[in-house]
DNA sequence: TCCTGGAACTTGAACGATCAAATCTTGCCG
DNA sequence: CGGCAAGATTTGATCGTTCAAGTTCCAGGA
């Protein structure tokens, strides 16, 4: 077993203090090039890594990030987190951090996390996903002044945090400004009951693009809670109607995998389009809005960094925009 | 902002000297039983909590997990690793341990970054998932005393390490008997190239179980790489041949998947059983094998924890049995 | 009475890094 | 050639915990 080597074996081999060495790894520009060679090499001959726990200890910074992980609620939209942790892992690494996973059951248990998080492991950040209107969270964390990023807008207060979101509203638009171009006029929106930030922004996309076209929305708006039935439901009351619309736009995969069966048998074909190209959508070839969530993962650690390296700054944020991936049903 | 609260202050509080409420914490049965109330109250009152960078500084632990993310490579089959992750994440906190993040393009990669978590965290245990025949991992981290723990079966060593694992024999067996007990007696199997511990395993599943049943599966075994398209593929060449199954067991949903839209148009219906369970097999009516992914998770967490915290064991293991969840398609 | 032994608790040292302040070098100017 | 500031490096203290080695107290036996 090899011997524990740490920054006073580095320190005794390149003749330097420990101070010195300490100084070639946080603060290169205050030694002396020759000296800051030798240490260098002293390091890499002994493989030496700094211990973060007796960093930690000193500097009260732990080079950790928390997020939390869900537990699979639909199974379809839980892989939006996955593909979103990925992204924030890959990040984080690069930026020399790490990330660290908790769970929560609801919002009381998370501010709990969040204390335990805190007491137990110095964490210098989190990252908090799916944020809504009045979310107590960044209110905790913000009166304790812990840094955090939420992937997700801050649906009250644009400017209370940093945040980093994708364009709901320009991913729904570009879905019916297609249909519009396929020469659709009847175009409804199967979302979600008003009141949830996302959903709201997703309708609005819908809905201002047929208003800049000219064409009158009216009755074709469609409200329901997410769900693969849910979806099918909606769009059988539609086709149904007495003027039944000629192209689906929804606000999720799930809604749009269910009004998919529910069009199967129209004639001309009804297009439907979905919302964020999880596999699901990719499997079955359903044309779907997607979210570039290894960017939007990038930009959270970006601004992080930001606030925890460099000085403090005023929150910003990033909204990314989304993309519209067409497959076989539209 | 509330002050620091360490040991320190609690032993001032309970009047009792720093060790005696460390003892409370880690050896409780060694304080006579006041002066634990008395410190206990203390540790409540003032909200204290263990710092575990000091923690780990001393005792080299730092009740720390790591697990790789993996880049969602399919997308349907990633889904997968999400739950096994949620999973892992809560028990383990239970428990007392975090879960730890770690991404890696290629094995050697992954052993490097094994170093890196090592030697900067003091990382307590690796989780592994996904192993295979002769896998270098498992080898160096054996090599180095590194307690971890497999999430599938060491395929040449039975007894290398410790391991947790679901029965894919007997998921494509129940799939496969379900099957005959239908009636079918053309029952074929799509799975992968030979070779992989997984894929093997579960094309014995049902090829033992055909041959318990007297049936001969002559013609009826097919070899693919994994994906939608391949399963296609394959089940349009099956349906195609001389003697034509009447059903197909799928190693994989996203092979079932491909295996389902070739089989649409057949009469009489011709029921596809994929395996894994995915989202998009929830969602489409796929019916598949479902592994115990909790279950699995925190059988991982048992075992790691009986090495960490217990004496060492000798090597232990856990094969979960699957379960058949059906659907429209069988 | 004195000693022994064990239970209950306390004290100093150590883990490995960084901070703050002290010390040693060097270069430059008058 | 002295003085002095800036640059380079070293030294001692410290973060919060646990280990190892004390100390105190008290019951029980010879």
């Amino acid at each position: 077993m090899a011997e524990k080597v740490t920054i006073a074996t580095v320190a005794r081999r390149a003749r330097v203090s420990r101070q010195t060495v300490s100084n070639v790894l946080n603060a290169p520009h205050i030694v002396r090039e020759e000296t800051r060679r030798r240490v260098q090499e002293a390091i890499d001959a002994l493989g030496y890594r700094a211990n973060q726990a007796a960093r930690q200890m000193r500097t009260g910074r732990s080079r950790l990030i928390a997020v939390r992980i869900e537990p699979t609620r639909d199974g379809i939209n839980g892989s939006v987190l996955d593909r979103f942790l990925h992204g924030l892992t890959e990040t984080a690494e690069t930026a020399g951090y790490r990330i660290m996973l908790y769970t929560a059951t609801d919002v009381d248990r998370e501010i709990v996390a969040y204390d335990d998080l805190l007491g137990a492991y110095d964490l210098d950040a989190f990252v908090l996903t799916g944020t809504d209107h009045g979310d107590p969270r960044t209110a905790w964390l913000a009166g304790r002044g812990v840094p955090f990023v939420t992937f997700g807008r801050p649906w009250d207060a644009p400017d209370a945090h940093p945040w980093v979101d994708v364009d709901g509203a320009a991913g729904t638009a570009q879905a019916t400004a297609y249909l519009l171009a396929a020469g659709h006029r009847r175009i409804a929106f199967v979302g979600w009951p008003a009141g949830s930030g996302v959903g709201d922004d997703r309708r609005a996309g819908w809905h201002a693009t047929l208003a800049a076209a000219g064409v009158d929305p009216g009755g074709l708006d469609r409200e329901t809670v997410d769900g693969i039935a849910e979806g099918g439901q909606v769009a059988r009351d539609l086709l149904g109607g007495a003027a039944p619309p000629t192209a689906l736009v929804c606000a999720s995969d799930s809604l749009a995998l269910g009004a998919l069966q529910a069009v199967r048998a129209a004639e001309p074909a009804v297009p439907v389009i979905g919302f964020d190209d999880t596999p699901v959508a990719a499997a079955i070839g359903l044309s779907s809005v997607s979210q570039p969530l290894g960017e939007a993962a990038a930009r959270c650690v970006d601004l992080l960094t930001a606030v925890l390296d460099g000085p403090h700054r005023t929150p910003d944020h990033v909204l990314l925009q989304p993309s519209l991936v067409l497959r076989h049903t539209a």
